[in-house]
DNA sequence: GCGACAG
DNA sequence: ATCTTGTCGC
């Protein structure tokens, strides 16, 4: 599909270089594999990367390849046996596969389990298991022992998309002193994903962009008390949400703010305080964050790393939140500018041709 | 029509 | 997350 030249590890001081996989290319190229005649369905490729959970993903990338006359798309079908979206229109993949004598009747395709390939002829490699083994060991590092009791120098995060033959990541860290919640400088990187979303692997997707607005950001700051990331801390089924994730590998202490709940379930009593109440998510017997509700407005607060579960609930709820705002201003405020930053790409999407070197300041754009 | 699945 | 239409929700 599209080779570059562009960093794209996660690394850290135990000693992980870790490459993000280009998925994309990946099981597009796999497509090729599928002989004549035969097929597969979108949850057999996602188990042969590692996870079935992907399934859906696999859907999305299927619905946006670049070039369905090289990739086969038309030859990936639902696990049900039905046949599936097609770019093209679903009559389209169903006469491409009449032609290659498998029969369709309507949706569904007749007998389909004789015609499905093996999937280990695709060849796929199975990176999905290979992230939630790095996960695993990284979650073994996390700490839930508050490391700082002043917090004060924060960086909060965020990004958007911005979609083309390789979508791009911009992502954006504000620094701030929360003493007075002033903001001292911004970050900005412009990043290509190799990654779809996919549920609880989200920081393999966002994390390279997240990386690369930290490094921008940094000498706007004095120092690091505490980064924020938009997602889950340990509220994960490895206990390794993209606050955790990106906590470890940097070291710094992190807290997870999310919209909504990835896994466990509200537990417990509510507690109320002013105009905003709380109470616990439990997950595996075990309280693992807070869900807050303010004004109609929830937020999932779980700690990254170096934060016990309260102390990250209580550091949040310390923040200025305007009554009309979804989450504290200064979480907020890298979203907004991302969005913004999206807006003005889409606008001169000149400013994204030279991205060869793969992160970009805001220098670039105006040299 | 419907299970859930951070962004 | 993004896109997009319609305009309630369990």
């Amino acid at each position: 599909m599209v080779s570059s030249v562009i960093i794209r590890y996660i690394f850290n001081e135990l000693g992980i270089l870790y490459e993000i996989p280009d998925l994309y290319s990946i099981v597009l190229q796999a497509l090729c594999r599928i002989p004549r005649g035969k097929i597969t369905t979108y949850r057999d490729i996602s188990k042969a990367l590692g996870d079935t959970i992907a399934a859906r993903a696999i859907g999305y990338i299927m619905k946006t390849n670049p070039c369905p006359d090289r990739y086969p798309c038309y030859k990936v079908i639902s696990s049900d046996g039905s046949l599936g979206g097609y770019s093209l229109g679903s009559e389209r993949k169903s006469m491409l596969l009449q032609k290659e004598g498998v029969k369709v009747m309507g949706q569904k395709i007749i007998d389909f389990e004789k015609h499905l390939v093996d999937i280990s002829d695709l060849r796929l490699p199975p990176v999905l298991l290979s992230m939630r083994r790095l996960q695993e060991f990284i979650s073994d590092r996390v700490s839930l022992i508050t490391e700082r009791k002043n917090i004060r120098f924060v960086v909060t995060f965020d990004l958007s998309f911005v979609d083309g033959p390789l979508d791009i990541g911009i992502g954006v860290g504000c620094a701030f002193d929360v003493d007075n919640e002033e903001l001292l400088g911004v970050g900005i990187s412009f990043v290509p994903v190799f990654m779809p979303y996919i549920p609880t692997y989200l920081a393999f997707r966002e994390l390279p962009a997240i990386l690369g607005s930290l490094s921008a950001v940094i000498e706007y700051i004095p120092r690091i008390d505490a980064i924020i990331l938009d997602g889950q801390g340990i509220l994960h089924p490895r206990g390794l949400g993209i606050a955790s994730h990106a906590g470890v590998i940097t070291n710094i202490p992190s807290i997870g703010v999310a919209k909504s709940i990835l896994v466990g379930r509200i537990s417990g009593k509510w507690t109320y305080r002013g105009d905003l109440k709380y109470a616990p998510v439990v997950y595996n017997n075990k309280v693992l964050g807070f869900l807050v509700i303010k004004n109609k407005h929830k937020i999932v607060v779980s700690p990254g790393h170096k934060f016990s579960v309260d102390d990250a609930r209580d550091f949040v709820l310390s923040l200025e939140w305007p009554r009309n705002e979804a989450e504290p201003r200064i979480i907020r405020l890298p979203h907004k500018i991302a969005s913004r930053i999206k807006e003005f790409v889409k606008k001169y999407p000149k400013l994204l041709e030279s991205r060869s070197k793969g992160q970009k300041s805001l220098d670039d754009f105006f040299l």
